[in-house]
DNA sequence: CTCTAATCGAGACGGTACGTCGCGTCTTACG
DNA sequence: CGTAAGACGCGACGTACCGTCTCGATTAGAG
């Protein structure tokens, strides 16, 4: 018959009405995720949280997973939008500690999204971005092929981050900084001049 | 009054039948891991390839993840029983070229296990026995945590094996025991002697 | 912690599908309990039959036996209503057999009712019924307790009917009658006046 | 294929190990109707309370409604034995009060048997007896068909034993003749001679 | 300030998978 | 070599959650 009636028009107009369901949505889905793993949160959960309908929640985002990738996605870039500029102007170190830095600043955000069974989407979404950037500035190093270096310093920071966030007496930023430095960016981007 | 009537008996004979059934399972799921991701795989599935009936999967494991943490349990122990010796009597790069051709030489195996979804279970038993042997060889390295180091360790060599198997022109055995001494040994265990 | 998550709220409310979704299950218990025993019928028969999804039953009934206790309830309810009234302002005789008469104009549902297995359950609510009507007209007998009258009236009553349905060769709906007032009404009450 | 392997022999033998199996399932259903009803019995219960086999019960019995079937004839064949020669001899007031003596005498045993949901089953055996007898002794009464005739006291009689043994206060044997008596062999066997 | 369309809340529903239970059959190890 | 212990196939149960689907009720922004 009619094999395709529920187009389900995602609101995608700006209107506060949506943007202010988005929001609530995002941050019943973070508070959720302080008491228990993503997989084990319903959506009857978030929207429960959140004050909104059930059926609500389907009008903005088809699944749990996309409105995870959302958040995921956002505060990447707001991470990266901190970040990257040291990045390209400064040392490595110095920028592993603003990472670190932003990273504690927010640390109840991103404990939630780190140790609650989030982390593989976020790696995703993580991936996806660092992999755009490499793309820019690919790695000389021959016997490192580019997309398994940056898999493994996304991977290898993302769990350094979460074994971080988890541990009830935690290092300082600047141990950290020195930690995710030597693990994951010395590996692949061996300090040019070693002989000093 | 009576609680607990049911018991449930997980059937622990050593019985041929039983083993029999247990093997079937293991196999079922591994071969069904070549097609799927772990979270798709349904029990039903399972049993109906391992020729067995559905309520039988639960005399045996309390769920899907418990049958795949004994499959993962079972082929790290074969991975390092093979590996292991290596890494006591010789230096890092031949233990990680064993344990690179070891993967290699079971190719489909662990490509089922670390590319399907089912590599987040396996990290965490592979973990568990890292964390074992690392009691017995605390790592001296002052700015890295022990149960970091393992941690990174593992994720790294999983991360990096997983990469592997998904090529569709895979770098070597030889090519990827240097990445990953490189990569996640080195970086912990620094080698002594730098200098000469 | 938090001791009952899913409520599994019944849907209480008088909206135009409810009240279909349940009609539409009684119907199918009634069609079902002409052709099998009440005990074989299953709930996914019922909910098939009805044209319903298999949860949509436990979203009404908590299992087939509440389903046919409202069933029971409704139709009690509805006979009594027809011959309560006879049995206050006249002799016992035209009352059961206003009984008898309502019995067979709508045999089929009856038969169903009586003679599936399912005349347990619906002399159960008979029962409740029946006594709340005792309670406020107490059986003068001394020799004979209330609640046993009632109960044996009940049962009597029950069974006489289920026989005379299942007949192929029924008798009159007058033969009946006498039947039970002479069986089940006559032994309780004995007339007073038994000379003239 | 072969659609009949299971001829599963039943221990026909009177050897004596059979008949302790036998018995010890009967005296476990007995002692368990004690405290649940018959359909909540499983035979995993029965044969561990029997210290038997699980599939033992099988080789005896096909079902565990066949074992009650055993019980209860052999039980009302008890009670027949005990009750019909009065029956034959004396008035029908002496006979009832056999039958209630007799009952209350072994009421444990019937009180498992009338009030723990095993009652239809042993009705059912009840009423098979009672047609046979029937046959040979036609009721008299035209209005009265015998086949229910002999339902209806059979149905009265099994409901008031039922009733009585239920009662935390019980009438007395005398008083409950009577009204077996009353209920259900005076109606369908009018005194002859009432008159004098 | 009103009207009209988008959005929302509430929640019933079909569907799929789960994990449990008990029955009756079949296998196996042991005495 | 027969029998108990118990694993197994089967199929129903009741639960949970998903994603879809009505309904009205609200709301917002265009006129």
């Amino acid at each position: 018959m009619n094999q395709k009636l529920n187009e389900l028009k995602r609101p995608g107009g700006t209107s506060p009405r949506t943007a202010r369901t988005r929001t609530a949505l995002g941050e019943a889905l973070l508070s959720l995720l302080e008491e228990q793993p993503f997989e084990h949160i319903t959506v009857k959960q978030m929207t429960g949280h959140a004050g909104v309908g059930y059926a609500t929640f389907f009008r903005h985002y088809p699944d749990k997973e996309a409105l995870l990738h959302d958040l995921a996605a956002h505060e990447i870039g707001k991470l990266l939008a901190m970040t990257l500029p040291i990045l390209y102007t400064a040392d490595s170190l110095a920028s592993t500690r603003a990472l670190c830095a932003y990273v504690w600043e927010h640390r109840r955000l991103w404990r939630a999204l780190l140790t609650g069974g989030a982390a593989a989407i976020l790696k995703e979404e993580f991936l996806r971005k660092a992999l755009q950037l490499a793309e820019e500035r690919p790695n000389p190093e021959p016997w490192l092929p580019d997309e398994l270096a940056v898999t493994f310093a996304v991977t290898g920071v993302v769990e350094i981050l979460a074994w971080w966030l988890k541990q009830s007496d935690p290092p300082s930023v600047q141990q950290m900084a020195e930690v995710v430095n030597r693990l994951t960016v010395t590996p692949i981007f061996p300090p040019e001049a070693e002989h000093s």
